[in-house]
DNA sequence: CCTACCGATCGGTAGG
DNA sequence: CCTACCGATCGGTAGG
């Protein structure tokens, strides 16, 4: 599990501000200014908060990291075919895509102005998730459940499938999750599936 | 057909160096200090060949518009099925990210630091593209060769499932295209055709 | 294509 | 949490 260390009303609101406008302007072209005015501060008390502009990328870049590894830690132990875990793989990714819109997008789209050293931390997450979301794959062919594609392809197919869930976030609100979530899920699966079961 | 104006090789120079360091850096990190260093000249220098930086941009963002919209234009002109029309529109989203890694990035990336004027130019270029892919959707959905999905999930993922490709630079040369190529058109093909077929 | 330079804005600090 | 401020860097221009 990760870490579940106490962060402050005022705090979360700028983690939270600090996520929409990195979402929509880039993690670059927001400035510690327009964070201020839109969480009603002046600059300076920003920091009374929060140690850095990079603080903050690191916060919301490495929460969203932990949000999937927890959730794959979890589906390795379930105790079922490769074909539910792939399934439940697809349920995270889509539950996440649409509860955090905008720190996932950051997480996407912003992990590059990491610092090099928790760039390099991410990078090993990275690494490790899709190790096990492989291991999973793999499990999958030599059960015939899969096609016989290669690992990495199919990986990238697969993730990628479910990566612009989170761009739409007025189309697709709760009421909708559900045929997101069954729609998606089908083409995935029939285009991955084995034609012997 | 998109407008073919003569570029000087030295412009060329500049727009191919900047695809690469928007890439990397994203547009808002990169200076045009960086440009300048990487491309041998002093700054000043840029502002012989290129307007100003976001000209850049918006050079680098329509070429690739184009290359998606004159593909599409061709494709709609082909007097084959829906199903070979998809695969037609796959082939391309796959080839220009394997033959135009960098630029494709910055279009896929960066196009929201586009001006005003350029940014609902942009937009509207991709509303017209998505309409153009989901109407050849809505034919094999009605021709019975896919399956009946909601529109916008079904372009959406498949489109999606080949967002990964120019992220991949290294590990897939052009000797391991085909492969790619192959795969990822196979799984999205069962993903999305009828059973019936 | 370069030297020299500019005003604006950046992330962040001192001190209360 | 604010006032006041700082050095660094930004995109870009003047003039040759």
């Amino acid at each position: 599990m990760s870490s579940t260390i106490k962060i402050s009303k005022r705090k979360r609101e700028i983690l939270n501000a600090a996520a929409v406008l990195f979402r929509y302007k880039g993690y670059a072209a927001t400035s510690m200014r327009d964070l201020a005015e839109k969480v009603g501060l002046e600059v300076s008390s920003l920091y009374s908060h929060i140690k850095s502009k990079e603080e903050i990328l690191t916060t919301l870049c490495f929460h969203c990291a932990n949000l999937y590894s927890d959730g794959l830690k979890q589906i390795c132990d379930m105790d079922t075919d490769a074909m539910q875990k792939i399934d439940a793989i697809m349920d995270l990714h889509i539950n996440i895509a649409i509860d955090h819109p905008s720190s996932i997008t950051v997480f996407n789209d912003e992990w590059k102005h990491l610092s090099a050293d928790d760039l390099s931390r991410f990078l090993k997450m990275r690494k490790s998730y899709e190790k096990g979301v492989k291991s999973i794959l793999q499990d999958g062919i030599t059960a015939e459940i899969l096609k016989d594609y290669p690992l990495d392809i199919l990986m990238n197919t697969i993730l990628s499938a479910m990566r612009w869930i989170h761009y739409s976030n007025s189309g697709y609100s709760a009421i909708e999750r559900s045929t997101v979530q069954s729609t998606v899920k089908n083409i995935v699966r029939s285009g991955i599936s084995s034609s012997l079961t």
